[in-house]
DNA sequence: CAGTAAGCGAGACGGTACGTCCTGTCTTAGT
DNA sequence: ACTAAGACAGGACGTACCGTCTCGCTTACTG
């Protein structure tokens, strides 16, 4: 059985104290180049306590990003001006500009590394990262499908799916430009898809 | 001037040793454990023999599969019985069992990982991997459309993103189960996204 | 100021179970291996208590052996039957087996490599270990002394040293065979070198 | 089988610049604080490059001092005036005079704990350090055998012995002070001990 | 006879060093 | 020229201990 130790003694200032040089250094170097010893001695901890907390590299700094993310989880929600193909495009076109932003890529595309290889990490990924966001677009869908605007028997996860995954992927084999226009066409082919 | 070795020089015998090594030890250890010492180690091969060659471990094993692929491609086809919604059900319920298939992660997480952050190797994934096989199921699309059963506009490119899409991000994510009914349902949608 | 603990709320069983693990540990895995936690581990007793009480791995085990030594002092004679020689050729050919002896190699080497390096253990040495010992055996050179077989001006603390340093170095430096023909030879020169 | 490494590959100047290092580092600090990582990083190599030549950090070190020695190993010779009372008593002044010297201390009491610790590292003592010098000494008392100032039938190994272990000894327990009257007294008593 | 201060088991902490592994470069011999 | 072999400087790995530092708990003295 392996030994977890007690929570109840942990220092939380070294937890925060990691949790910051994995973000500033992930930010600096870029996620392949970060190393334990160096996020440990950035922040002025001994390594042994990153392993006693932490599995693994992938676990601080996917912990350093959800302890952001979970940071600013209060005021998100959706535009609902009744037109679900005007909501939808300008989230659409939002996301595809958030995926084409430099800043923006580095981090998740690490993130999203260490979540193809840990099933761990993408439990908690999903769960306390997609999961909240994922609610907030499905809450959207459904008031579209109480509007009578989406079929009525449309599953909403599945509808998700069918919405994101096209950008997602194109963005990770860079297979094709992120542009405005591509997010409306995608808008328009799901509506097209999910309409009564 | 960076120096490129005579490629005419090229020890054959050597090129393939490297290769197998690689896959054996892909298949034995996982991508993230191979080392380029192990793989040289391996193949009774010299470590500069490798670096002469290849610019990363990523690079190789990359290679290794890539050529494992080149082999079988002749005899690639989809199947034609003019009914294309039964024609993409049935694919699309091959293509969710290989996704399903143990066998089959492992090296194709490591090569999704080697991707996200390589956008040479992204590019050497779409050129010499992806395209000829997306050729293939875009002749297949072509055809229903020529037969009236999908939009003449509809832009083929899109629509394989818009059917494949979803299944590769729930199986990246694990986001949710891969079935064949799962395969059907992504397949009612995009013909409903898809048609006249 | 240095606090000193009050030895009178020391606690007696911690004591014991500490020397008894240092001794187990040490005859285990030899004195080199042996660390701190070890210890305490084994003992069931906090790292603390250990420091409290002791300044060093070295103190410590210096302090189980040193009780264990102290235990059987009581009986210590040496022989004397008027005839020197044969005295002290008994004891030289015991001490010679005893050195000889695997078991009491591994502890006195460690114990040899602390007092080198530590005056302050190498104080404690002469005082608690030596001294009484060399008591006894002057008390035998004395009356030797007395009865005319050894010089009368004889300093017995040197005329130990002469009897006994060879075999010590011999044994340190492992550069030569420990016999009883050697501890005769030691005899016969000692006793050429000490005679009225 | 336990594989070494290629002696002929060796870089010289990183074996010199390590016992370098090693030596410098032992004067600086002490043997005991003195770690591979820092002779490595002294001396600009790889702490491989120390684990390819040598077993631990006692075998570095020691190589470092024998090196020296080895370098002022010609003019060795002890005076010989025909007076060997005089002689001996002129070298042991000199050795014990020494071993006072705190300058000497460190090192030496380092070399003997690994020494006396490690067999192999005594074996290599005795035959590239101890055996040249006592070849000398023996010598010395061999040509005071010759003009019938020593017992013609006493062992020259046991006799160096006899003449330095006591004093050995008392270096290392600190059991007496080393003062030119000792060494007299040992020289008087050995010349006893060893007459014709 | 409570109150309090010590010693105690436990173990987290900032650190140092360990010995191993691998990287990418360089050197030597052998085709 | 290219190769197999492998030494090299460098650096991260994950582990073991160091000696210090809280934590609550128990125990024994004291007011």
């Amino acid at each position: 059985m392996p030994k977890h130790p007690d929570p109840a003694r942990r220092s939380e200032r070294s937890r925060q104290a990691i949790l910051d040089a994995a973000r500033e250094l992930v930010s600096e170097v870029g996620y392949a180049k970060v190393s334990i010893e160096a996020i440990a001695a950035r922040a002025g901890v001994g390594k042994q306590t990153i392993y006693r907390w932490w599995r693994s590299k992938g676990a601080v700094i996917f912990d350093a990003f959800l302890a952001l993310s979970e940071a600013d989880e209060g005021g998100m929600a959706l535009p609902d001006t009744g037109d679900i193909e005007a909501d939808l495009k300008t989230v659409m076109r939002a996301t595809v500009a958030e995926f084409a932003d430099p800043a923006f890529e580095g981090p998740i595309r690490a993130l999203t590394t260490e979540i193809i290889n840990d099933p761990g990490l993408a439990a908690q990924y999903r769960e306390r990262l997609a999961a909240p966001v994922d609610e907030v677009k499905k809450a959207r869908l459904r008031s579209a499908q109480q509007a009578g605007q989406l079929a009525a028997d449309l599953d909403l996860g599945v509808a998700l799916e069918l919405l994101y995954a096209p950008l997602f992927q194109r963005w990770i084999y860079r297979s094709g430009p992120l542009t405005p226009d591509y997010a409306d066409t995608l808008v328009d082919l799901f509506l097209k898809a999910t309409r009564p």
